[in-house]
DNA sequence: CCTACCGATCGGTAGG
DNA sequence: CCTACCGATCGGTAGG
């Protein structure tokens, strides 16, 4: 008889979901296996069956938020590469993957923190190409002058990255305004120091055109 | 005989010092009270003999770094209302106060992640009233129009905060360029978002003054 | 996936 | 500021 050998429950999708959630909210060393345990429903020991150590257990939580980044890069460098050049289209790219998980934020932010040597050989794999591949798209705009000539494409793609994220990370303790209008100026903030402003008539130059917003 | 309690070193100091060094580097839970003791040269009980508590020595700490900003804030707040208006002033003392001491940065960066609840409090004690200054002042360049009018004055100076912070804090762990680059990008980056170029002849418009750097 | 258990380390105390 | 020690909790294992 052929009986499947694991149980109904994804009691490994839970441990890892719940992992996620109390690293990125306490901290790797913050989160002991109990507590983990306690939020999934098993017994400790049962962690150790699925992984087999912590450190595993944070290392997989981490390629796997690495890895759905990865997904969404093609689609982000598409639109960088493209003749349209859709500039927006990977800041919004970037903001919706952290905005609509914001523990992905805080896990980079705390793994950066807490492992900067690892994390800087993860950078180079996940992030390097395409902060390369913006990085082109932003020295041919500024070729045309559509784009600010004194920015320094490969570090202004760097700081845009850091302050998504951190905001986005921070973004219940940072004083009292709301999480929509901290968003806005944030997009607002990468815009405006890139793109020079859009003159349309000889006199007066103009306001820099509102972000569309859907 | 009049012989001083305390011995001639400043244990106490040290204790502080350590502490900043390692809770900023390890986080406060990866941080363990024998390695603070192995550190300051003493055994781990003295730690207690000094502060009552593993939490309390964190507070001191943390309070330590608040109170020398502090000290830093009225001449800040004085170069942001003053009615030459040194923007890049004020931008410039805040990125020098953690800069002299990247610790400051990622110790704050930690609490805000460790203890979102607390900072709030603090963030209101501390930078709530400065940032409504710097906002009043940037109200009133939108309204001269030297300043973006679609910038949010407030969300602005809470993100510039974010930014200069988190580029500090991660600032070995971020890609290969050098702390030079991506601090010059970050101040341009802040002063170019808010700033509208200054316009000199009635043809095309200009490139924004590239900062000062001393 | 569980019970039962392990040595090591944790923050902290007694007592000098 | 030290030695000596505490109970609690840590990550992890044996064995089923």
């Amino acid at each position: 008889m052929a009986t499947v050998p694991s149980p109904p429950t994804d009691v490994r999708e839970r441990i890892l979901r719940e992992s996620t959630r109390l690293f990125a909210t306490k901290g790797f060393d913050g989160t002991s296996l109990q507590d983990i345990a306690e939020a999934v429903g098993v017994r400790k020991p049962s962690l150790l069956y699925h992984f087999p150590s912590k450190d595993a257990l944070r290392q997989k939580v981490l390629e796997l938020m690495l890895a759905r980044w990865n997904d969404v890069l093609p689609r982000v460098l598409l639109a960088a590469t493209s003749s349209q050049g859709q500039f927006d289209g990977v800041l919004r790219e970037m903001v919706t993957f952290f905005d609509e998980d914001p523990d992905r934020a805080r896990l980079l932010l705390r793994e950066v923190l807490d492992r900067p040597r690892e994390m800087r050989t993860l950078m180079d794999r996940y992030v390097k190409q395409w902060v390369g591949a913006v990085a082109e798209y932003i020295k041919k705009g500024q070729e045309r002058g559509r784009l600010w000539r004194d920015a320094d494409p490969e570090a202004y793609v760097i700081q845009t990255i850091n302050l998504i994220v951190s905001s986005i990370a921070t973004r219940d303790s940072l004083g009292t305004l709301s999480t929509e209008r901290n968003l806005r100026e944030v997009l607002r903030y990468a815009r405006s120091s890139l793109f020079r402003p859009v003159r349309r008539s000889p006199g007066e130059p103009e306001e820099p055109k509102p972000l569309a917003e859907e």
